[in-house]
DNA sequence: TGTACATCAGTGAACGCGCGTTCACTGATGTAC
DNA sequence: TGTACATCAGTGAACGCGCGTTCACTGATGTAC
């Protein structure tokens, strides 16, 4: 038998790439198809549909970015050391694959429903890492929930000008600058 | 005749809350008929296609917001006192319309390109304005397009963790919370 | 006030199209002997 | 090494469906006289 592995994983990228451009709904699995070089019934050697095929890429990318994030997280150490290289952890991730990273940022409100109260979530993770340096008195106490909003704002804002030209470097030639306006939201 | 006035704000309306709440490709036109009690053919008497009546939600609400949020921006004044008037607005205009707001942040992805450029977009507006108060020695100087982001980014994952849930209150009620936050970013 | 007419918001049936999916099939390749 | 066989990645044609759009039409309502 022939091996399926390569166009597996070339139906992935190409998929990933393509739904980023254009929009998960804008592109057809012929679209997809033409992109690995091969027939749309191909797809369905490897995925049961299109929506099973959409699933696993957020799914594994949602995954192992939670993995990694809540290992930095879960270091012990001072918080703003954590918070610190968890933000330069994300600008990393970004830049390492900057299309999965997209690709999550695009369809998290389509899948982030189910998981939004999944205490694995890397947002639930700040924002209980944030309540309990408040609470040890290593940061100002304030609105937990809002100052989560801004250290993830800050950090996303500065991927989505990068993605529209609005900022020009990799985010990780920015990191330093990304952690100091993080920082001094938490103080 | 017959006045299809209210015909036409009905389909605005709720053509607007289905595309908020599931997403502009997965509403039918037979979907948003239904919605207003009408059959689907009634929108080709007040539009020419799909598109063009996203196109109008768009461009009539992006309009609207970037007039409001020039205006503050342009008043004179100090900059601290113009951002965080701006601050106040954005809270202030997403409590007022909750599902125009969704809507804008929604659809930006695909509309913006076209005005991304445009020097009368609010964005490129706050960039300009941070610009000036440096140059004047008003706030610190840094790097502009990563400070506008995070001013950004600040107010809008706020509106994010409100439609999700994470924040219940009402936006007008964390206003000086927000803008504390963003002040702190500035300076 | 009553009648004739023009306007055009709204209808309903039909359309062509591209989509996601299915399925009987082919044929390249690994394995057993 | 050579042959027979099993496996299954990939094919190509066909499908039903729902979509956005069109168009000849109806009939309620405002206007002119």
């Amino acid at each position: 038998m022939r091996d399926g592995t390569a166009t597996r994983e070339l139906f992935c990228t190409e998929a990933l790439r393509l739904f980023v451009e254009r929009g998960v709904d804008a592109v057809s699995v012929g679209d997809i198809a033409d992109a690995v070089g091969r027939r749309k019934s191909t797809l369905y050697v490897h995925w049961t549909s299109k929506e099973a095929l959409i699933h696993e890429l957020f799914t594994s990318g949602y995954a192992e970015y939670g993995r990694r994030l809540r290992a930095v997280l879960d270091t012990p150490g001072a918080f703003t050391e954590r918070l610190a290289a968890l933000v330069r952890l994300i600008c990393c991730l970004h830049d390492e694959d900057t299309t999965r990273f997209k690709f999550l940022l695009l369809t998290q409100h389509g899948h982030l429903a189910r998981v939004a109260l999944d205490a694995d979530n890397p947002v639930e993770a700040l924002d209980r890492a944030l309540q309990a340096a408040m609470d040890a008195g290593e940061i100002p106490a304030r609105n937990t929930a809002l100052t989560t909003a801004a250290v993830i704002g800050i950090v996303l804002q500065a991927a989505t000008f990068r993605t529209y030209g609005r900022i020009t470097q990799p985010l990780g030639e920015l990191a330093d600058d990304i952690v100091a306006l993080c920082l001094k939201v938490v103080q």
